[in-house]
DNA sequence: ACATTGATCCGCT
DNA sequence: GCGGATCAATGTA
């Protein structure tokens, strides 16, 4: 089943980055399907999260998406080098956000070998939100995309994970946050090794 | 128009 | 465990 919008729509992305673990992501770019189940996820609130990009109503080019009501991609360049993909939540307005950090791999490992110049099917395939968009062939051209469309989208395959196997703990690279670098708003499947490396 | 800064990853120690 | 790569977006003037 793929998800729909009143999933993505919910006030809590909190709530829904917690949700999201055990769910599916697939992407049909050039007409290539790739995709994996996500063990990895974090949540970004506008407001009280001075980690968030749309905080205290922040409102530019880069950010302008997120202020669309939930359910489309918000992808951006960080480093200079890597593009992350985030999942606008909520409704119009209100500008949160779900970054996908860790896929575990399942349809199309080929491709996503390729496109990650790798030869092993081991974490740096798509451990790590710089890099499952990479293997997934998102980049910032997929700004704004549709995720109920037919080019990015998740799905339910009814896998749900069991609450004891669901790790909350603090966010990670954002220390200039201050105080909000300390919520625990980063999920992970416990024991996958697909997840970025523990700290 | 210019200077600063990252929601990261990789290679070396 | 640490530092460098590398550049778009953002803030400041």
């Amino acid at each position: 089943m793929k998800i729909a919008l009143d999933f993505y729509r919910r006030p809590d992305p909190v709530q829904v980055a917690h949700d999201l673990l055990g769910k599916y992501v697939y992407t049909n770019i050039n007409g290539v399907l790739t995709g994996g189940r996500i063990v990895e996820t974090e949540a970004y609130a506008h407001i009280n999260d001075q980690a968030c990009h749309s905080h205290l109503g922040r409102y530019t080019a880069r950010t302008q998406i997120m202020y669309e009501p939930g359910g489309v991609a918000y992808v951006y360049l960080v480093y200079g080098r890597y593009a992350l993909f985030n999942i606008i939540t909520n409704e119009a307005g209100k500008a949160d956000a779900v970054l996908i950090r860790g896929i575990e791999p399942t349809v199309g490992i080929p491709e996503m070998l390729l496109r990650r110049g790798v030869t092993e099917v081991k974490r740096n395939l798509t451990g790590g939100p710089g890099l499952l968009t990479q293997a997934l062939g998102i980049s910032t051209q997929h700004y704004g995309t549709d995720l109920t469309g037919t080019t990015i989208w998740l799905e339910d395959q009814q896998e749900p994970v069991a609450e004891d196997l669901i790790l909350a703990s603090p966010r990670v690279g954002i220390d200039y946050a201050g105080d909000d670098a300390a919520l625990p708003w980063r999920f992970r499947i416990k024991g996958s090794k697909w997840t970025s490396p523990a700290r």
